[in-house]
DNA sequence: CCTATATACTTGCAAGATCAAGTACAAGAT
DNA sequence: ATCTTGTACTTGATCTTGCAAGTATATAGG
C-alpha cells in the first residue's frame, strides 16, 4: 500500500476544491452575466494588458489553453460585442483582440459578482490567512 | 474600476494554478498508466471506500461530476477490467462499482507517479508549509 | 533573392462532460 | 392497495476543448 505523499495530497486537494469553486463561480457568472469563468478570465487578461489589447496566443498562454480554443471562444464574444478584432500592421499573422466598452462594463459587474461569491465560498478561511494562501499559490 | 478582493484573487489563483497542475498530472498518468486524472480519482475514491465499493452517485458527488459523466467514464474502465459492476440486493436501482485487483495494482503504480510528479510541480513550495497549505484547502 | 524554419492563427475531427428527458425502482401518504 | 414524489441511473443532443493538419506570414542564412 503506497501512502499518499504530502505533495500528492496537496495536488489532489487543489484539484478537488478548485472543481467545486470553479463550478459555483461559473454558474453565478453564467446566470447573472451570461459568461463563463473562462470568458471572464479572457476579459481580465485584456483589462490587465497594456492598452487593453492582446494577441490570441498571449491569451492562450495566460489561460493555459490552446490557440484553437481561444479562436473558438472569441467568436461568440465578438458577436455579442465584448471584444473586437484588430489588425497588427507590423505582423500580418497576428489578429489582435481588444476589449470593447461593453466588455469593460461587463467585466466590472462580473468582478463584483465573482468577489462576492468568492467570499461566500471561502468564508471558512480565516481572512488573515488569505495572504499566506496567495503566497503559497504564487510559489507554484 | 472595481478592484479585485482578496477572496476573488484566491479563487482566481486557485483556478489558474490548478489548471496548470492538473494538466501535467493528467498527461503523466495518461502517458504512463493510460488513465486520466479523473479516472485516477475514481479509483482513489473506491480504494478509500469501505469494502472498496461505491454507488455511482457517490462517485459523482465525490468528484463533483454528474451521474451521466460517471456512467460514461466507467464503461471503458470496466471494459479494461479496472472496475466491475455489482448489484445491490436491497435496492434494484443502484448499480454498485467495485475496484478489481488489476484496478488496485494500477492505482498503486499511478499513485507513485502522481506523488513524484506533484513533488516536481510543487518543488517551490517550502516542504514545511505543506501542512499549512492542506489546512487552508481543507477549510474551503 | 530564395529557401528553410518558425510563428500565428484556423479548421476538421474526436474525446469528455453537461443538460434534459426517459426508465426503473423505492418509500411515504392517502 | 394505489398514487405521488423522490432516487439511481441511462441515453441523446450539444458544448467545449485539445490535437493534428493546413494556411499565411515572418525571419534568418546562404
Amino acid at each position: 500500500m503506497i501512502s499518499e505523499s504530502k505533495y500528492g495530497a496537496v495536488s489532489i486537494a487543489l484539484w478537488a476544491k478548485t472543481a467545486l469553486i470553479s463550478k459555483h463561480l461559473d454558474n453565478s457568472l453564467g446566470a447573472i452575466h451570461g459568461i463563463g469563468l473562462t470568458e471572464y478570465m479572457v476579459l481580465r487578461s485584456l483589462m490587465r494588458a497594456p492598452d487593453h489589447v492582446l494577441r490570441r496566443i498571449d491569451i492562450a498562454d495566460a489561460l493555459e489553453r490552446t490557440a484553437s480554443g481561444i479562436t473558438r471562444m472569441l467568436m461568440p464574444m465578438e458577436k455579442i460585442g465584448l471584444v473586437q478584432k484588430e489588425l497588427n500592421e507590423r505582423d500580418a499573422r497576428v489578429s489582435l483582440v481588444r476589449i470593447t466598452r461593453a466588455g469593460e462594463e461587463l467585466f466590472e459587474n462580473a468582478s463584483a459578482t465573482l468577489n462576492a461569491k468568492s467570499e461566500t465560498l471561502l468564508k471558512n478561511v480565516d481572512g488573515k490567512k488569505l495572504d499566506v494562501f496567495l503566497d503559497l499559490l504564487g510559489a507554484i
